[in-house]
DNA sequence: CGTCCACAGGAATGACGGGCGG
DNA sequence: CCGCCCGTCATTCCTGTGGACG
């Protein structure tokens, strides 16, 4: 019954408590907007460069750099979607199809979803890359199209895959009689260009597109447009308004991540029943960000990479190295009754750890006494143990003491 | 100034489950 | 149903290496 009444408040104070949000689906970072502040000049250049399409000619390849949250995916897409039009209104035989390369995979699966855009349906898998690449080209040049590929976060793929599939694409012109191909790379990481074979990157720079970071002044006006359609008039606080933009613009100038700071921002202040979000919304916005973040790395992480943690998470000192942590991960495993991996493997474990930010690993040199990686926690020690325990499997591991074998001095 | 530690991390290979074409 | 291929995880074998020690 006392529950009864907390769960009545609820919805009392959703249904007629203040309303701060006109429409939350404008911050989300899928949305496009119709203006895009600031980049003004990379929609002038890209659609220059992609506009001979309306000729029936090919238009070049594309390089777009820059890093997370500057607007690179909004910008084409934008342009692209406003060439489609164009393009319908004079006819001319384009299409365009929009692939996120860390999301789709591997190269497989890159070509399955160009070939499905233009009408071709790819199995799941059971052929080989190269027999979905010939079925790809042969349905592609009997389409009679000009066709503009996007490759968006295309460095993900390139860096564990290599480059061998984007050779064959850039080289695919040659082989089409009737269709024509042109292609947008997209990459977070501007030094890419040293993972690519010189004569992909040539082909596929044939103009290049840079995108600054964004400052703190720009994500404001960014902020400031998406917050008039999102949020209802004055409840949104001036300072909650800046706080977000001077944290995103020291993180990397993401606009992603200020959109981010801002929706989570306004829920919280929801939540808590306020009339306008303030800055304060927006400081613990950014703390139930990270540790969202966290949480969710933490439990998608397999048992092995669990027990890796765990074993720094025992170990307790800031620099430990890969050894240490080996021999307490042994003896973890062992307490568990579960198989153990060589170190050859808790090396590269330590490194994903690494890259997800809850760990931090440096290789450093010890002269006589070898080089290795010198490991610490980076997270906090309550929170491993907050959603360990909620794992029954580790329950008996949680207050296990290591009998570290090892003798060293610190 | 060369040695040699304690690993790093690349390459090749294998085991395995999923899924297809024929 | 068989044979083949994919992607993923893991092992094995390997060469490479910064710098304190002797």
């Amino acid at each position: 019954m006392g529950d009864q009444n907390i769960l009545d408040d609820v919805f009392e104070n959703f249904v007629n408590g203040v309303k701060l949000f006109k429409d939350r689906e404008v911050l989300r970072h899928d949305y496009l907007p119709e203006k895009l502040p600031h980049r003004e000049e990379q929609i002038k250049l890209l659609g220059q460069t992609v506009a001979p399409v309306l000729k029936d000619a090919r238009c070049s390849n594309i390089f777009i750099y820059g890093k997370t949250g500057t607007g690179k995916t909004a910008v084409t897409k934008y342009v692209l979607s406003h060439l489609e039009s164009k393009a319908n209104e004079y006819g001319s035989q384009v299409k365009f199809c929009y692939i996120n390369c860390r999301m789709t995979g591997s190269e497989y699966r890159v070509f399955a979803a160009l070939s499905q855009n233009i009408g071709m349906s790819i199995p799941f898998t059971g052929l080989s890359v190269g027999e979905v690449f010939d079925r790809f080209r042969a349905a592609l040049d009997s389409s009679r199209i000009i066709f503009i590929i996007i490759l968006d976060e295309i460095d993900a793929l390139i860096k564990d895959k290599g480059d061998a599939f984007m050779y064959e694409l850039t080289r695919i012109n040659e082989t089409l009689t009737k269709s024509k191909v042109a292609i947008i790379g997209i990459s977070n990481d501007l030094r890419l260009k040293e993972f690519l074979d010189p004569r992909v990157f040539s082909s596929l720079s044939e103009e290049e597109l840079v995108f600054r970071p964004y400052d703190a002044g720009e994500l404001r006006n960014i902020l400031l447009e998406r917050s008039k359609l999102s949020f209802h008039d004055g409840a949104l606080s001036d300072s909650a308004l800046s706080i977000c933009s001077a944290l995103a613009a020291a993180e990397h100038g993401d606009a992603r991540r200020a959109l981010d700071l801002l929706r989570v921002a306004g829920e919280v202040a929801e939540r808590q029943g306020a009339i306008v979000v303030t800055e304060e919304h927006v400081r613990q916005a950014e703390k139930h960000i990270e540790h969202n973040r966290v949480v969710e790395s933490l439990k998608n992480l397999t048992l092995h990479s669990k027990l890796v943690l765990l074993s720094v998470y025992h170990l307790n000192k800031p620099n430990a190295t890969t050894g240490e942590i080996y021999d307490i991960y042994n003896e973890l495993c062992s307490e568990m009754g579960s198989g153990l991996l060589t170190q050859r493997r808790l090396g590269t474990l330590i490194n994903e750890l690494d890259s997800m930010g809850l760990v931090n690993a440096k290789v450093v040199s010890m002269g006589r006494y070898g080089r290795t990686k010198k490991i610490r926690l980076e997270i906090s020690r309550s929170l491993i143990r907050d959603v360990f325990n909620d794992d029954a499997r580790f329950n008996r591991l949680m207050d296990y003491s290591p009998q570290n074998s090892r003798k060293n001095s610190s």
